[in-house]
RNA sequence: GCGUCGGUACUCAAGUGGUCAACGAGGGGAGACUGUAAAUCUCCUGACUUCGGUCUUCGAAAGUUCGAAUCUUUCCCGGCGCACCA
């Protein structure tokens, strides 16, 4: 690939909207080393699928020698973002700010050249801050730019608080375009209000406003938007053999989007993808595909060959897995398995004993169900349900 | 500050003196089926239980009553309206 067709992908793979296209377009060809704004939310340390995206566009800006500039948003963090949520924010403590923020290097550290990016806390610029240039920074915004956000209307609407604290939240935002010196911003389109801000602020500071480069939100496991607050994510952090099970109970219709925006093969690949399943191939199939090619950016091919050799093995041959819980210990099962919070308590246990959930497997790939749910524990493999295993020695 | 409406389980949301461990939806669990931990269908989803029951829960506390999530009082929290306003 030349590095104009690097750009045009860039331009076009997995993006939503892009403010004002040919001027990017323009930004990226010229040659000159651009500054990528990119913010971090220290809510969650996790990074999931739906925010690697983001990443991953950051990766490829970083491969063509632009500088990426990471804003830890330590500040804003404290304050709480309203975006997207239908709720307010809690306001996070410094503490859990520094904490959620200490594991998230590591994992952007799977997609980008850590050494190479540029790290600011926007504390640096925003505490320093007086009354009178916040009050500088609010008279570039009218209070209906904010009342008129889809969001912050909806709970108006309802009757829910919305609070002053958070109106805030995107002059920040913007002031930090204006602090780094900003050439491109990326984000979600659920970010498009904080960083137009940052373009108002830029131009009533004089400087050239930012381009802006929204992603498209991709979809988690329940198919509602991914996010950390919905605890449907796919996360880095996850386990290799965890990350492909996910990838696998994506709905059916997600996996060229997930080809698309969530892995870097060839745009070609995705279209094959498409076709197949067009042609009536059966989508597990294609979306084991997708699930190695996922798991390998993160883990490695050799690790993804293995992780998919263990789903295929528990859940299409229906095997034992490798590596599940060994309990020690006597009495009563069910009790033993509580103490381990396997069950969650002897009702769960009886309930899942009644509906046959129970069964421990003897040799020859035999299973006897559980009927009794004052069984003694006795050693052996016992599986719950379909995916829970546990073995008592 | 005054008035008014509201605070129900993981989330949303019914219930407005006994039939309430509390409708419904989402989420979660299980079973069936399958093409997979997809989709679809069915069941379950406070805890303890010798399966007879027992105990705890509807913002908090006190009270009325044979009996309260439901009524009263006080308090805490939120919305809305009015007033006040540098």
């Amino acid at each position: 690939m030349t590095n104009d067709e690097k750009i045009e992908e860039i331009l076009t793979r997995g993006v939503a909207e892009v403010i004002h296209l040919d001027t990017l377009r323009a930004k990226l060809l010229s040659g000159k080393k651009l500054r990528i704004k990119f913010g971090i939310d220290p809510t969650s340390p996790n990074i999931h699928l739906g925010r690697a995206t983001a990443i991953w566009k950051l990766r490829d800006l970083q491969d063509l020698g632009h500088t990426i500039v990471f804003i830890i948003g330590d500040f804003t963090g404290i304050i709480g973002d309203t975006s997207d949520k239908e709720s307010e924010r809690p306001m996070l403590s410094r503490e859990t700010v520094e904490e959620n923020l200490a594991t998230y290097f590591e994992q952007a550290g799977k997609i980008l050249d850590m050494e190479k990016v540029e790290k600011h806390r926007n504390t640096e610029w925003l505490e320093p801050l007086t009354y009178s240039e916040i009050t500088e920074h609010a008279e570039v915004f009218s209070l209906s730019d904010f009342i008129s956000r889809e969001n912050i209307k909806v709970r108006l609407d309802k009757g829910l608080r919305v609070s002053l604290r958070e109106l805030l939240y995107p002059l920040m935002q913007g002031y930090d375009s204006v602090a780094v010196n900003a050439d491109i911003e990326i984000g979600g389109t659920d970010q498009k209000f904080n960083m137009l801000s940052g373009r108002k602020l830029q131009e009533h500071f004089k400087k050239e406003p930012q381009s802006i480069l929204m992603l498209d939100i991709i979809e988690g496991l329940d198919g509602r938007k991914m996010s950390s607050s919905w605890g449907n994510t796919i996360n880095l952090a996850d386990t290799a053999n965890d990350m492909f099970g996910k990838v696998m109970s994506l709905r059916d219709e997600l996996i060229v989007k997930y080809f698309i925006n969530a892995t870097r093969v060839p745009l070609s690949k995705a279209d094959e993808a498409e076709a197949s399943l067009g042609r009536g191939e059966n989508p597990r199939d294609v979306k084991l595909q997708l699930a190695e090619e996922i798991v390998s950016m993160y883990y490695g091919k050799d690790e993804a060959k293995r992780a998919r050799e263990a789903f295929l093995s528990t859940f299409q041959k229906k095997e034992i897995p490798e590596g599940i819980e060994e309990i020690k210990g006597e009495g009563k099962l069910g009790e033993l398995l509580k103490a381990k919070e396997i069950v969650s308590s002897m009702t769960d246990w009886r309930r899942l004993v009644e509906e046959g959930a129970v069964k421990r497997l003897i040799e020859g790939g035999e299973e006897e169900k559980i009927t009794d749910d004052t069984i003694l524990a006795t050693p052996g493999v016992y599986k719950i349900g379909k995916r829970r295993f546990v073995k008592i020695i």
